[in-house]
DNA sequence: GAGCCACGATGCGCATCCTGCTGGTCGAGG
DNA sequence: CCTCGACCAGCAGGATGCGCATCGTGGCTC
């Protein structure tokens, strides 16, 4: 399970990162309200635990209606000190899915966090990649970037799923042929490349941020940076 | 929202009811875990509210195993004067998706519930279409009959998504000419009868009840019947 | 029962579209 | 400065989807 962690607190975010670490999950942390935005917008996550009070201006609840505004719907748990019912009221009335005040047991977190995980899971298969303003949607076979509709042939999508599918990840030149292409051994050619470069020219150009970035002698990545 | 309340105190039930009626919510009480279990099992709800310990054999986990075994994913709330973490813990590892310790304020408990409720009811845009055993997804753009694959021209999937969106009501052939050609004038020709006798080969050749039928001088129909 | 009309099946040809390769260029890194 | 990997424009082969024409069939009407 991938989970973006949000918390400024350096010694809380160790100690529940190295928790859910030990539990099996990947976790990626920002210690601030801005850096966390920026990764769940960019990034596919399956559980934002979010700090419901942040430094530098985008808090907990700020950045829970952001996203859900976005259509996002990750679910998010939200650590807090804050424990009066007010508090717990608002998180939850923001979007978010649960509260859990501090100091709590590291064993209700992690159970929390399964209980969330557990949902999307089951229900609703993604139907929607985002990455930054580039969006795929998989019931439409249809991609927009910045709301503007961009036309992609049957390839070019598979490429573009397989890339989001692993956003911020670097995906290998061997991954892309076995999965996109179902080749399994190496086609002496540069296939790849001019598919890229096609996708590129469709879904960056004209915009100054690139997402689909090259990675020397290893691969490709999509990321909002 | 349709909600069941499994609660063994009548004075807290009674309290819990009357707020989420207010709040708008359609409220069934059981009072006891055998009753709670059926309701659960034979009713469709979005969200069960069950007390952590019951009178009667059936306590709260067992009923949410019970459900969960059977395959049910209908969201589930705990209220419990058990506050211990272990106990917390226990609740959400059998399959609850909150637990809220008593005593509560109900502000919290209405935000929660909607917390819970507001999930699947947001997600999940439609991604099967079903008529009998012939099945539709949109995702993969795939058509099954008896579980079986079966193979699908692009027009074809559009014709046949069409009359499945329309299940059971006569369409038009000027309908399907808007919709599945987007043409707005007649070719004077038999497109239609081509698409639709070609789907009717893929479909329900080898399958003694056709699903589609013809309307004479109207359209065509698809149906179980 | 004959004729008519709506619908059903099949084969073919066209056109479009997609895809992968070639070959030359660019640029980063050593 | 050199080399190797990556990038891109153009091209051509190929597949495939699609619609039309034609012929066949079955039901409704008179």
């Amino acid at each position: 399970m991938r989970i973006l962690l949000v918390e400024d607190d350096a010694e809380v975010a160790r100690f529940v990162k190295k928790g859910l670490q030990e539990a099996g999950h990947v976790v990626e942390h920002a210690a601030n309200g801005r850096d966390g935005l920026f990764l769940a917008a960019s990034e596919q996550f399956d559980l934002l635990v979010l700090d419901r009070m942040l430094p530098g201006g985008v808090d907990g609840v700020r950045l829970v209606e952001t996203l859900r505004s976005q259509g996002s719907r990750t679910p998010v748990l939200f650590l807090s000190a804050l424990s009066a019912v007010d508090e717990r009221v608002r998180g939850l009335k923001a979007g978010g899915d649960d509260y859990l005040v501090k100091p709590f047991a590291f064993a209700e977190l992690l159970a929390r966090v399964e209980a969330l995980g557990r949902r999307p899971a089951t229900d609703a298969p993604t139907t929607k990649l985002r990455v930054a303003d580039l969006e795929l949607d998989l019931l439409s076979r249809t991609v927009t970037r910045g709301g503007k509709r961009v036309e992609v042939q049957p390839r070019e999508f598979r490429l573009l799923e397989h890339l989001m599918r692993h956003a911020g990840q670097v995906v290998t030149r061997t991954m892309l042929l076995e999965k996109v292409w179902d080749y399994h051994f190496d086609p002496q050619t540069n296939v790849i490349d001019v598919h890229v470069s096609r996708l590129r020219q469709k879904l960056d150009k004209g915009f100054d941020k690139p997402l689909i970035h090259t990675v020397r002698n290893a691969g490709y990545m999509i990321r909002a940076d």
